[in-house]
DNA sequence: TAGCCTCGAGTTCC
DNA sequence: CTCGAGGCTA
């Protein structure tokens, strides 16, 4: 055998191995390579095709990686038009179109071939005697651009039919798109890279396709999947829709293996609902599913009407995703005075919902966007739920816009808006002051997880707020039913709505009774209550709750020197600085004393934990206290020189100086005694700490609790008892129940619908209980 | 000091 | 649910 001729034979070896190696990859999803083995061979070949270059064809696994550039796209006639489809939003189009079929073919609940709805590039691929010859965009249906160089390199696509006895010519119709984790991967290495991120997967597809230079179409993770043919010569089709797609499966086309046969109205929407269930887990985008009248006689009967056949049609799933305009950005004052951007929009309908504001989280994210007044911009639901602004469609904007600035003063109040060093967030420095700021203070104080006071909503909180009747949360608690009546009859008067009915007037009575009544029932509550409804800055539910646990008293906690909050696990110093903070103020002082007048009572009171003892010591303390250079180490020769037993700070400083620490630690601790109320809080911590010990109970450790140590998340609905309810009584068992999934987590109760908590959870492979299981686990340890 | 884990805070709509 | 930031740990 010739040189020449042992090349060619171990060229087509190689383009069988490899194309075959594509097939169970994309069309099985059996792979049956290793992509570094694919990489060897596919140089191999790449290398005899440059020593060999009569062997060079278009059809080889090589031409993949894409040609140069072309100049432009040809136009390309489909001699058969590639088809829209009719939609359908709801149950009853659905039903209306079946029912449509079975009048015209008097037939009884007709069968039909369904499929997921691809979101990404309609194309169509012509074949001749087997070899991929064109390929092209939809375009208008009627005429595409020849994308042919582009298509090569998708790997998906065959180059070469399988198999044998295909038709002479075959056009495939299909769908290019970008698998989700493809595209994910992509936006990552490109961000890495700082090269171009795509926006979503769809058009990262298309443009994909549209790239004059293939060699950049080679490098995007795109993928096919074959849902109809075109023209077809030389052969005899099966008589039905679905066998067509197995027959191009075993050509060596990708066909959705969510395709299915399903008859008559129930099926076509038990379809689309186990569809819609699974979408999320699906690999790619889809905006809906395809339903066709299976057999070709029946499609030739239905016929079409203008564009669209009257044999299939796309059920669309409501849009996750939608363009509006911007009518303006406003801010938000919230309950701690952070300043909120959020954007007014135009009402639009997305995922099912109407849409009118969405978050613009802080200043960096809006500067991020550059979202401007009158502004289109793409709007999504996050996790389905809460409206976001994806990106802002530039090229629509109208002339003479300016980039939104944050306000330099509270709209609210006036004072000035401050930020931090390093933070995100604008800040009014308005505090008690600011009436936006003293609202969300009384929202939080009567929310469900504080004081819980049922029946005290935004709504009224607002009135109560604007008229004066409650400046702090503690006049809550001075309210009287005619009060109530007096406030809701000026707020009507400035409302301008009073209809002066007796019945209106008795509705009211009532309505007030109940505030009052509710009002009344918050004022038997919980140390862990009472503290988150106070609204200390870095305090809420888990920190009031551990501060409860440890220190168990009010009148304790309200006086204890701020350091000593650091020895609570998970309290660190920027927590405890903000309690000390909080605790200072002589005006948060006399909220806390007129609420315990004004007959709030904490029913729970106790002695603080005695896991405190450890570390009760002024070493310790002294050490907490982040004093540069005092640290844990020099912390007990400070304490040991006596120069804190002092009566002066000069006398403090005087024995340090004649002590033998050395010099920067000196120093830096006179400075910091210098300082104005550094002295007096040393006093405090020396009178608290003994004081402190001596209340600390004897007794020893609770009981310990079957899941002591672990660390439970919840997710999803349970039906037997509310989410509350079951952490409450996991936690009574000696476990922590926390928010989000992560390694450390012991285990995963799923109730109903549970989402990415769960698959997280799969994926680190942590135990998952169902609802049973928990029940059955709390019944045994009652 | 970096890199988890959590917690807090703000948010939207029904 | 998401983002930002605090606390803890290797």
């Amino acid at each position: 055998m010739t040189d020449a001729a042992q090349a060619a034979k171990r060229a087509a070896q190689l383009r069988s191995q490899l194309e075959d190696a594509n097939y169970r990859y994309h069309v099985l999803d059996d792979p049956s390579m290793a992509d570094a083995q694919y990489d060897r061979l596919l140089r191999e070949l790449d290398e005899l095709e440059a020593a060999h270059p009569e062997l060079v064809s278009p059809d080889s696994p090589t031409q993949r990686v894409g040609n140069a550039p072309s100049s432009a796209f040809a136009p390309v006639r489909h001699a058969i038009p590639m088809l829209s489809l009719g939609n359908a939003f709801t149950d009853e189009e659905v039903a209306d179109f079946e029912r449509r079929i079975e009048e015209r073919l008097d037939r009884s609940a007709p069968t039909f071939s369904v499929e997921p709805k691809l979101d990404g590039l309609a194309i169509s691929l012509r074949y001749e005697d087997g070899r991929f010859v064109q390929g092209a965009t939809r375009g208008d249906g009627a005429t595409g651009e020849d994308v042919t160089a582009n298509l090569r390199t998708v790997k998906a696509i065959p180059l070469q039919l399988r198999g044998q006895g295909w038709p002479q010519v075959l056009e495939v119709r299909g769908e290019v798109y970008m698998p989700l984790a493809a595209f994910k991967a992509y936006n990552e290495r490109a961000l890495a890279e700082g090269g171009k991120v795509l926006a979503n997967p769809r058009n990262g597809a298309a443009g994909s396709l549209r790239q004059l230079d293939p060699r950049i179409t080679a490098q995007r993770p795109l993928a096919f999947y074959a849902y109809a043919v075109g023209v077809v010569e030389g052969y005899e089709l099966p008589a039905t829709h679905s066998a067509t797609l197995a027959k191009l499966r075993d050509w060596g086309f990708p066909v959705s293996g969510e395709s299915q046969v399903v008859s008559g109205t129930e099926g076509l929407l038990g379809y689309y609902r186990r569809i819609g269930e699974k979408r999320h887990a699906l690999p790619f985008d889809i905006d809906g599913v395809v339903y066709k009248l299976d057999d070709y006689a029946g499609q030739r009967e239905m016929g079409f009407v203008s564009r669209a056949p009257r044999w299939a049609i796309a059920h669309k799933f409501p849009a996750q995703e939608q363009s509006t305009t911007v009518e303006s950005v406003e801010v938000n004052v919230g309950r701690t005075g952070a300043v909120t951007p959020w954007a007014l929009m135009a009402p639009v309908q997305v995922g099912g919902v109407v849409v009118t504001r969405a978050t613009l989280h802080n200043a960096d994210q809006v500067a991020r966007l550059d979202v401007r007044n009158g502004d289109t911009v793409i709007v999504r639901r996050a996790g389905d739920v809460i409206p976001e602004v994806v990106r802002v469609v530039v090229e629509q904007r109208p002339p003479g816009t300016q980039p939104w600035s944050m306000p330099s003063h509270c709209p609210v109040c006036g004072s000035e808006l401050v930020r931090e060093e390093g933070e995100a967030v604008w800040r009014c420095s308005g505090e008690l002051i600011c009436p936006a700021q003293r609202k969300e203070a009384v929202i939080h104080f009567a929310s469900r997880r504080a004081m819980d006071i049922e029946g005290l909503g935004e709504r009224y909180v607002e009135v109560l707020s604007d008229l004066g009747y409650v400046q702090s949360v503690a006049d809550l608690y001075k309210l009287s039913v005619d009060d109530l009546l007096e406030m809701k009859r000026r707020a009507d008067e400035r409302d301008g709505t009073t209809p002066e009915t007796v019945k209106a007037g008795k509705v009211a009575s009532k309505w007030a009774e109940n505030l009052i009544e509710a009002i009344d029932r918050s004022r038997a509550t919980t140390l862990e209550r009472f503290l988150n409804a106070l609204g200390i800055e870095h305090v809420g539910e888990s920190t009031a709750k551990a501060l409860a646990a440890w220190f168990g008293d009010i009148q304790l906690i309200r006086r204890l020197p701020w350091p000593l909050f650091k020895r609570v696990p998970d309290i660190g110093g920027e927590v405890a600085r903000s309690l000390g903070h909080f605790f200072d103020q002589a005006g948060n002082q006399q909220v806390i004393d007129d609420l315990l007048e004004r007959g709030v009572r904490i029913e729970d009171s106790r002695e603080p934990s005695p896991k405190l003892r450890e570390g009760l010591d002024l070493a310790t303390v002294l050490a907490d206290m982040e004093i540069a250079k005092v640290t844990k180490v020099r912390a007990p020769q400070v304490v040991a020189t006596g120069a804190l037993d002092t009566a002066k700070p000069a006398d403090a400083a005087a024995t340090l100086a004649a002590s033998d620490l050395p010099k920067d630690v000196i120093d830096s601790l006179s400075a910091w005694l210098d300082e104005p109320g550094h002295w007096a809080l040393l006093q405090q911590l020396r009178t608290a700490l003994p004081e402190l010990l001596a209340r600390l109970p004897a007794g020893a450790e609770a009981a310990a609790g079957p899941l002591d140590g672990q660390t439970a998340v919840l997710t999803g609905t349970l039906s037997a008892l509310s989410r509350d309810e079951a952490k409450a009584k996991l936690e009574a068992l000696g476990a922590k129940v926390a928010g989000s999934v992560s390694k450390k987590t012991s285990f995963v109760v799923a109730g109903e619908a549970a989402g990415s908590k769960l698959d997280k959870a799969q994926e680190l492979g942590v135990e998952i209980w169902d609802e049973a299981r928990l029940l059955a686990f709390l019944e045994q340890h009652a």
